[in-house]
RNA sequence: GGAGCCGUGGUGUAGUCAGGUUAACACGCCGGCCUGUCAAGCCGGAGAUCGCGGGUUCAAAUCCCGUCGGUUCCGCCA
């Protein structure tokens, strides 16, 4: 990162300023300014110009001094030379880094020699005729610089500085050009963007609520929302026919890199629709974000697998597809086999399954051992390496194998001289491993990829999933997803053969987000509650609106939702959605910038009639 | 709830495994010199009870126990 033009404000600070007089104004004892720092070009030498911004680096040489000015665009070297201006050269002398000034001067173009090639205002500079200190600034606690070497609870601590770096300025500007583009693309659909409720009422299911007590009834609590599912459900009864709405969630779970207690979704919902609809919609959406925030053409329709696809593949529901290494099963090839391992895993009702190795070839056995260390900690019971040896096969379980066998792995994987196969052998619990071992094998070996954003859709998502804790079923995505049409007749009889008018948008392995076309026959709605173990009254008590809204004539209708956080994340290449999010908070959900969460006054909890426990 | 890693001047790190002089280096900061630098340069200076508490030891940044904070992952969470 360096100090580049935020290519994505440059055009629109210039269009700004466009038509602006070179005169100055005049207002409280410091100028405005006429231009931005970093869109200062050899067109506009001869111009006097003001500049607004804080002092990124003071060079001085005793006589002349150089700052370099920055604000939102970028940087330029501000020359203040006694000999030209003996006012403008005593203020430098007192000025510091990150201190707010308001300079006056005249562009013009360096001297040939001192060109800075590295900077986009580079060939010009500013003779200052007047420097005016707007503010000063103490020493910040760190070097305010492109790239982040510093501790993170520090950034946090003084957020305001960090911003000022130019890959956060960069990372929000992203941010705020996606929100624009997705308003831009939705509207042109017909979508209306409606707000809903952040004090709302807990619903089971799903996370652990955020909570706020309320005054006018004690005793009783709004719930902030996990997303606004409910409410977006009645807008389609209300017949608003397209929603949508950048949401704030809140979900009171534990924090990772990708996850915070509150996020954002590009939250929409259409009536009248099938799966189809939704995904070509959403295709066109990114094919719309990426053209015009990254300049990046994505081929379009995204591909797509089912959700019994992506497992058998990739062993995962949010496959990284850029790395290949898909997975196959091998079981045909060792019915027969005096391979122990492989034969009472087979007679147990297991399965054989594995996938090459891209990007390995003869491997040392060091590595073949890291392996089956990673399988191990993936929580697997071993694992057999294969290796293409000429005609035969490296491995542990070579002595134990018949010349049919070796020879039909060889074939079955196509393996070619010194190509490595990872073999596993069990049940569903195979998917966990081999999956890891595939991110494991990825990140070590496989060449990287040519494809930046892999986008893949998949679908048809079970219904429902066993909860061993509570013993009882649970909804794979919520409550109100609508069972896919050949799954009814028996649904009550094996809910878990169920599949879902489901979809997810997975991106390099990440899941975007996802969504469903939603129940809207009351009849159907109540008999899933069966299932999910909720009472008649339980779910009237926890959804009686949505049920009884149900009997006004509600349209067939579903839709999605995406973490915007984590779509930013990855179009900034960043690592975190901390990177993303102007004030996040820490692991432990705090934010040291503000102290928050804190105790609170008595008189507070009084009011409330809240007491600790 | 569990596992791993990290915590040393303002910042980033070295030193910790194998305890032993005045805790080192770079950046930043302060002062001086310096009119073309842009990682300015040169000279000088200040600044750290090594996250916190306890223990072992003649001696602890270093070893042990606990604790706090950060981070990554599992559980949890769409």
């Amino acid at each position: 990162m360096e100090w580049a033009p935020l290519s994505l404000l440059e055009e629109r600070i210039t269009n700004l300023l466009r038509g602006r007089t070179g005169r100055t104004m005049k207002d409280g004892g410091w100028e405005k300014r006429t231009h931005y720092c970093g869109t200062l070009r050899t067109s506009d030498v001869g111009r006097e110009v003001v500049l607004n911004g804080w002092v990124q680096t003071r060079r001085d040489h005793g006589g002349v001094i150089f700052l370099d000015l920055r604000d939102i665009s970028g940087l330029v070297q501000v020359v203040c030379n006694p000999e030209v201006s003996p006012e403008a050269h005593a203020a430098a002398r007192q000025v510091r880094s990150e201190y707010v000034l308001s300079c006056r001067g005249v562009v013009r173009a360096r001297p040939e020699d001192s060109v800075n090639p590295r900077l986009p205002t580079g060939e010009v500079e500013v003779m200052a005729e007047k420097v005016t200190v707007i503010n000063s600034s103490l020493t910040p606690p760190f070097e305010i610089e492109p790239g982040s070497g510093v501790e993170e609870t520090l950034r946090l601590r003084y957020r305001y500085l960090d911003l000022r770096r130019p890959d956060m300025q960069e990372a929000l500007l992203l941010r705020s050009r996606v929100t624009q583009e997705v308003r831009n693309f939705l509207i042109s659909r017909n979508f209306l963007e409606i707000e809903t409720p952040i004090l709302t009422k807990s619903t089971p299911e799903g996370a652990r609520d955020f909570v706020a007590p309320s005054r006018l009834q004690p005793g009783k609590f709004y719930a902030l929302p996990q997303s606004p599912q409910l409410f977006k459900q009645l807008l389609m009864v209300a017949g608003f026919d397209r929603y949508f709405q950048i949401a704030r969630c809140f979900r009171d779970e534990d924090l990772r890199a990708d996850r915070q207690p509150e996020f954002t979704q590009i939250d929409l919902e259409m009536s009248f629709v099938e799966p189809e609809d939704v995904m070509s919609l959403m295709d066109e959406m990114f094919a719309h974000l990426f053209r015009s925030v990254l300049g990046v053409e994505l081929p379009v329709p995204f591909p797509r697998l089912t959700w019994r696809e992506a497992m058998e593949r990739y062993g995962t529901d949010r496959p990284d597809r850029r790395w290949g290494m898909e997975m196959q099963d091998y079981s045909r090839l060792f019915r027969e086999t005096e391979f122990k391992v492989f034969r009472s895993a087979l007679e147990k009702g297991g399965r054989v399954r594995g996938f090459k190795v891209a990007g390995m070839r003869s491997p040392a056995r060091r590595e073949l051992d890291g392996l089956v260390d990673e399988a191990r900690r993936l929580g697997a019971g071993g694992l057999v390496w294969m290796v293409r040896d000429g005609e035969g096969l490296k491995s542990p379980a070579a002595k134990f194998l018949s010349l049919p066998e070796t020879e039909g792995v060889v074939r079955a994987a196509g393996l070619e001289e010194g190509e490595v196969l990872l073999l596993a052998a069990g049940g569903e619990e195979l998917n966990a491993v081999l999956s890891g071992l595939r991110s494991y094998c990825a990140q070590r070996y496989a060449p990287r990829p040519d494809e930046r954003f892999s986008f893949t859709w998949v679908t048809d998502f079970p219904l429902f999933e066993w909860d061993e804790e509570e013993r009882r079923y649970k909804s794979n995505h919520h409550p109100f997803t609508a069972p896919s049409a050949g799954c009814l007749e028996y649904l009550e009889e094996r809910p878990l053969e169920a599949t879902s008018d489901s979809y997810d948008l997975v991106l390099n392995g990440v899941e975007l987000g996802g969504g469903s076309i939603r129940i809207h026959d009351p009849e159907l709605q109540r008999r899933v509650f069966g299932i999910l173990g909720l009472s008649e009254e339980e779910a009237a008590e926890k959804f009686g609106f949505l049920l009884e809204a149900f009997r006004y004539g509600p349209p067939p209708h579903g839709g999605i939702a995406f973490g915007l956080d984590r779509l930013v994340m990855i179009m900034a290449g960043r690592e975190s959605i901390r990177e993303v999010i102007a004030f996040p908070k820490t692991q432990s959900g705090s934010d040291p910038l503000t102290g928050a969460p804190d105790v609170v006054y008595p008189e507070q909890l009084r009011e409330l009639r809240l007491r600790p426990i």
